[in-house]
DNA sequence: CGTGACTCTTTAGAGC
DNA sequence: GCTCTAAAGAGTCACG
């Protein structure tokens, strides 16, 4: 029987509620245990929390994310030395490429004139050039590790970011999912 | 002029939030070392808190507040020897106040068959046998300071929430107030 | 046997705690839909969390904490009409009763020339005068119910905060109460 | 002069406290109308936080951090199709590096047979075979932006935590920045 | 289009 | 000193 005075279902909630709680606190506790025992076991516990935040992300929404974040680093100068991932390169160029069907395999180009060191402004200026002359970012023809891939990167960015142009897709999340299908 | 190009655009925006930021967690820290002086002069820090959260409320907001905590408190058997104040007991006969016009004043006459000691559980009784033959909870006959008095709302106050009818009015909050006009 | 490389002991940190997560939204989502229904049932929430809060505390404690909030309250001329509860007038006369071995019983005698209206104001001297000539908070003479018991409260508090003393130990809340024992 | 009454310094406190309150909230907003103006701009508010965040990192912390989340994310086979960073890479060979005083220009030797295309679970068992014979993860033979790339790193991480060692150094942060002189 | 609820993030406080 | 927890604030979403 539903109760039905004011009284004892306000306890009859408050009980519920505190019951709740009490189990709440107990996994709570489990979950520290757990984390205090990988700490001991020599993990980083802050790193572990950001893989659990990551995996919580489907495959889509993590590679948007961070290929969001390598091209707003890379605008803000942040690249430091690491250059943006091939997953930051496909999100930016993601439109060219439908357009002319080709991968990211035309980019295994060493050119010659690029391949003895060059300083990392050189290396902006000629990726800033490459924006220009509408190479995509894909193209940057320095080889992974090479100190001048990321200054490429970020001379192609900002100038990407430099041309008047109104801030582009490629700068915004997807809108929006269609949620599944759930409990009705 | 109002830049126009992405980068430039975004850095100015990163920056302006970072100032801010700090400004706030200056304001912060001042906020958190006022806090540790007073702490250090003698003072809860935890009540000094409630204060400023009350302070916060409009005086009908705080009375508000208080009286349905105070109501169900007494529904929860909390009273614990503290009577309701004056201003639950208002708060509770609001309605009832306004049909028969009569204040608080009716409620120093302590009857003389209650006024030698009696236990607490006949207090509680003597209560809800009030609230059933329709007495006001502004009628607790016992006074300030006698430790029936809190009995003696708690019955009546369970009686109350006892009696089958649906969750009164009293135990809510007044549903909106009418904002104040601020600058449009 | 344990696993001793460590990506099989990460994966198995990383799994037990994701499980623990889930278990324990689903504990959370379970007390929001409590909350749900209990708001839905037309009670106030937050009035609820605090009875939970309240609930949660022991009666020291808790009759602790209200008492050191009407205190402040009353310091801060926050009263409003509410006079100071019992408790609180305990709490501040604690070391008092200790020493006169009286309770609360010698405050039921409202001397004949308080008995009739007077103003707040005046109220409020008297009980800053009453606290000046030594006596305690709970000889206040007015009965519960009238709007001057409130404002010689204020006047008796605001009078024994302005002395020049110390913070007096009424002020804070006892220092630690020894932990139960608990599982080993 | 200072207060010295415990009432006053109260009100004293309470007041400052509140009006610190209020400037913490004028600059609260500021911030939420700059991040609504970026927002309505076109930028990501979310990654416009994160970039907040790193830009409060030095270099030397923003780089470990994203290094070891990318070692973790290796060994837990979230790399899905992003092969590590030379950050990442710089990173896990840290110590071998100052051994051999060779950096990261050995790895552009696109071995002949690994030129042509392979299957993923291929690239991770050479990954796998790799570490097994000693070479570094910088030695990985496959150029950036090929698919195979990233699985490479996951079996020569995968294979880096299987093989009973306890976790090696890389996988902790460097424990503790020594203290910037602040003001005395 | 405005409002209200819910979630998440951040931050301050308390304990080991 | 560090971590964890709890509360407050902000942001987003959905609904009216």
């Amino acid at each position: 029987m539903t109760l039905n005075n004011s009284q004892a279902r306000l306890f009859s909630f408050v009980e519920r509620i505190e019951r709740l709680i009490v189990e709440r606190r107990e996994v709570s506790e489990q979950i520290t245990a757990v984390k205090s025992e990988a700490k001991h076991a020599g993990f980083d516990p802050k790193v572990i929390a950001q893989m659990i935040k990551e995996r919580a992300m489907t495959d889509d929404e993590r590679q948007e994310w961070s290929a969001l974040c390598e091209l707003y680093r890379a605008s803000l100068g942040m690249l430091n030395g690491t250059p943006m991932s091939d997953n930051a390169r496909r999100h930016v160029s993601r439109e060219s490429d439908e357009g002319r069907g080709e991968g990211v395999d035309d980019m295994f180009d060493p050119s010659p004139e690029s391949a003895h060191a060059i300083s990392p402004a050189e290396a902006r200026a000629q990726g800033a050039e490459a924006f220009k002359s509408g190479k995509r970012v894909t193209e940057n023809p320095f080889p992974a590790g090479d100190p001048s891939r990321a200054s490429w990167d970020e001379g192609w960015c900002a100038e990407a970011g430099s041309d008047g142009m109104d801030i582009p897709p490629e700068w915004r999340r997807a809108p929006k999912k269609a949620e599944k299908g759930e409990d009705a």
